[in-house]
DNA sequence: CGGTTACTTGATGCATATCAAAGAGGGTGG
DNA sequence: CCACCCTCTTTGATATGCATCAAGTAACCG
């Protein structure tokens, strides 16, 4: 809940370490920026931190600052009238949070874990679109992504099977985990069942039974920490493909 | 032969009748450009006609061009292996067709009856943003709004029930009927019932069941010619949201 | 009008939800 | 360092909403 903030005193001078550390920087926003333009965006930005179960940001909220995810795992999610919760993504370092065109965000974040993020006012960022274009460019690309990614999740949610839609699932995990040039095979799953069930419009004993269905007939197995092996990539895909 | 004063109407004059008489432009893309800037943009444009059933373009295919729609209703969907189909949107008049990352759609997109599109070579409107910013601004906008609908229909696929589908369905027709300056009560529903399946991960038969249900309940009216009267607006509300 | 496609309705089945309870970690305080 | 507690996970038994299978009916169109 209480954020941390990292930059509290610091004055951003030429090469700000905040970003000249950074290792996400060529997955983020800020990848096709150069130096100067590194510089102009870096003196705007703020470190914070949350804990695991930290609200980040409300659905409904004026959306006052954007984010970039530097470290961690965050949870987007939407709740009905009564309760029930659909979990619309998971963000991992390098993904980009609070992108949209209204007053307000239109889904609610929280921590999974730990999670660093560096925050830019809304305002200010977009003050920046007119010097540095590419800004501009690069959130159009990446949400661009977003969206293909949106249609892929309503393929999923609309028309697959349980057991489609874990393979699936782990198989995003996997390639996202080369994204981020992390091995695609042990695949980490920080999240827990009920996160998952949210996120497959599945329950929690649904994902477990399914789980377990996977290992049984070879295609996974689990391991302590989260962690999940493919024994059996093309069984996987196949599956998750819907053949 | 006419004064150009970037400000004022008397512009239309100048554009070429084909976009001067586009009655969706305050939607589209082209909303926020000036006059110079519209006859820009005109200049790159080709208007292509559709017929029912006809394949506008592939998912997978090279994405040369990016449309508007002007005219008529636009099926989007993605296919699974085995042939299951996800209606992933439909288009109205002044929504924008083609948008993506990557060298090829994302989407496969079929005329809904008679379409009207009008046609940008992706390349040459990519080549106005720099001299024109608003369009890239605006194009940004509008991916965020489909975002923001995206994840409302996670919601809807992965919660809601058979009768919160259609609902939701229904007063999503109504809203965006309002949006085309459409009187909201008469929903005009041009799709069949299993567009409507394939889009709320239901089948043919439940569509059609619900719809019966909801008709039985006294929420809605059906007339000819694909015509749904909402006789309890409210009730259809909090249906919708889950109450 | 006749053929075709879309829609509705009914009977039955099944995948997944729900209800229930027993393990399995994981952290904390004694 | 252990014992306890809390939460997460797994597994089992049962229920149910929607899919599937199967006709019949209405709408559409050449």
């Amino acid at each position: 809940m209480k954020p941390r903030l990292a930059t509290d005193n610091v004055i951003n001078l030429d090469l700000p370490s905040i970003c000249a550390d950074c290792d996400v920087r060529e997955m983020t926003l800020c990848a096709p920026l150069d130096g100067r333009e590194m510089r102009q965006l870096c003196g705007l930005l703020q470190r914070i931190e949350f804990a695991d179960g930290d609200t980040i940001l409300d659905e409904g909220e004026p959306a006052e600052h954007v984010f970039n995810v530097t470290g961690g795992v965050v949870r987007l999610f939407k709740l009905l009238a009564d309760g029930r919760r659909t979990v619309t993504g998971f963000l991992f370092p390098g993904d980009f949070l609070g992108l949209t065109n209204h007053e307000t965000y239109v889904s609610s974040a929280e921590a999974l874990g730990d999670v660093k993020l560096c925050r830019f006012s809304r305002t200010k960022l977009e003050g920046l679109f007119t010097t540095v274009p590419k800004l501009e460019k690069r959130l159009l690309g990446m949400a661009s992504n977003e969206l293909a990614a949106a249609q892929d999740q309503m393929v999923l949610l609309g028309r697959k099977s349980a057991g489609e839609k874990i393979a699936s699932f782990l198989l995003t995990l996997s390639d996202r985990q080369i994204a981020r040039a992390v091995a695609p095979d042990p695949v980490l799953v920080p999240m827990t069942r009920s996160d998952i069930a949210d996120y497959l419009g599945l329950t929690t004993e649904t994902v477990s039974r399914t789980f377990t269905q996977l290992k049984v007939k070879g295609l996974i197995r689990l391991e302590a920490g989260g962690k999940v092996v493919l024994t059996n990539l093309d069984a996987l895909k196949n599956l998750a493909a819907g053949t």
